[in-house]
DNA sequence: TTCATTCTTGATCAGATGGTCAAGAACGGT
DNA sequence: ACCGTTCTTGACCATCTGATCAAGAATGAA
């Protein structure tokens, strides 16, 4: 059989090992220098396989770019998704903002790399935009929506809100560098609270 | 006298013209694709000159890269330094939040060019951002913070405050394909009133 | 130990791309 | 009309980079 070489099914240890030493290092150099940026070199030389080697498991450039991203939507969406309809709407939202602002902290690259793709036309990941993230946007707008007509928030345009949180957020991914000129050394925790300070202020209802 | 061919001193008609040309065509490709992801032959074809000819107003793509960012920067910071200490600070606000947004609809391409170059760590502007930038923020920040002070505004973190504003309205250029994804259609004024209402709700002090 | 499967790599290739060069065409002041 | 300057271009080059391949090394189940 002329079968093109390909990975085999079969999970070894070697294999996750490996792949998963692959993605880290895509993950930083992808997020600093975009996809056309950055070559397979940089990305192998950084996990210290041969590009050879690295390309035995990722047969082409973009399929490690694709399977970087798919492994992070889950975790975008997942703090949206916790979003609450029952709990206090103040108290979920600042919940939301808060682990928005973690994962900036935490996974800036992440966020970049996101950046990156949305910036350049999203030519990946345009289904994913039109789909499930539209979906849940519109599901939690319902909710917020809600929240004012009940009387429980102020009101507000939900979808907007949403989008306002995620830019003041990623905000300080994405554009850390500029942050950190301006700011000198950053305090996470006075960041956190400027920020639910601006996006909360004036929602709690007035009763 | 072995002199490297150069662009003359002095202004012709024809330069002024292509320069422009190709400023124009560069900032359209630059912006979608990144420094890196874009090619001498795009922006050459975009502008109807051959490469060579290109070449001959710019002679490396970094020049054409680095004029484009220059011919910027000074927009970039107008509406922030028109900030007003002396008016009415709300309205101040407005007036800055509504400058920032009609640049986002009118020139999104400059608003994703700075973005790339920001997200990719500023290896061209750095000294931009910890220079002239940082001194205006800190200008207005402390502007801002008078206001708070004299009781003409609500208490907030000035500059985090500017970092919002930034983020919230750039956000609209910059993740365009996602607003649009999500929104479907796009209302300007619609968008104009939900960011001003989300940063602003709030900041007009308690008498 | 055996041996099929999996892993690794040096050498190499083809295409893309930034940039050069020399020569010719157009321009514009006189 | 003349001629130095400015503008334009086809051909070309060196390098980078994504990807391939064949052959050898390691692995692990029997």
């Amino acid at each position: 059989m002329p079968k093109a070489q390909a990975i085999p099914a079969r999970k070894t240890r070697i294999q996750s090992r490996n792949q998963q030493a692959i993605l880290d290092a895509a993950l930083d150099v992808f997020s600093t220098f975009g996809f056309r940026g950055s070559t397979v070199d940089q990305i192998a030389a950084k996990c210290g396989l041969s590009k050879p080697n690295l390309l035995y498991y990722f047969r082409r450039k973009e399929d490690i770019y694709r399977a970087l991203l798919e492994r992070t939507l889950a975790n975008w969406l997942a703090p949206l998704a916790a979003l609450n309809a029952e709990a206090d709407p103040v108290e979920e939202l600042t919940r939301y903002i808060s682990a928005k602002l973690d994962m900036t902290f935490e996974r800036p690259e992440a966020s970049r790399l996101f950046a990156n793709e949305i910036l350049h036309r999203a030519p990946h990941i345009g289904p994913f935009l039109k789909g499930p993230l539209k979906t849940l946007v519109e599901e939690k707008a319902a909710v917020i929506r809600r929240w004012s007509a009940e009387g429980r928030l102020a009101p507000v345009e939900p979808v907007h809100l949403i989008f306002s949180i995620w830019a003041v957020t990623q905000h300080y991914a994405d554009f850390g560098v500029q942050v950190d000129a301006i700011l000198g050394k950053r305090d996470k925790e006075a960041i956190r609270a400027a920020v639910l300070a601006i996006l909360l202020r004036g929602l709690t209802p007035v009763r």
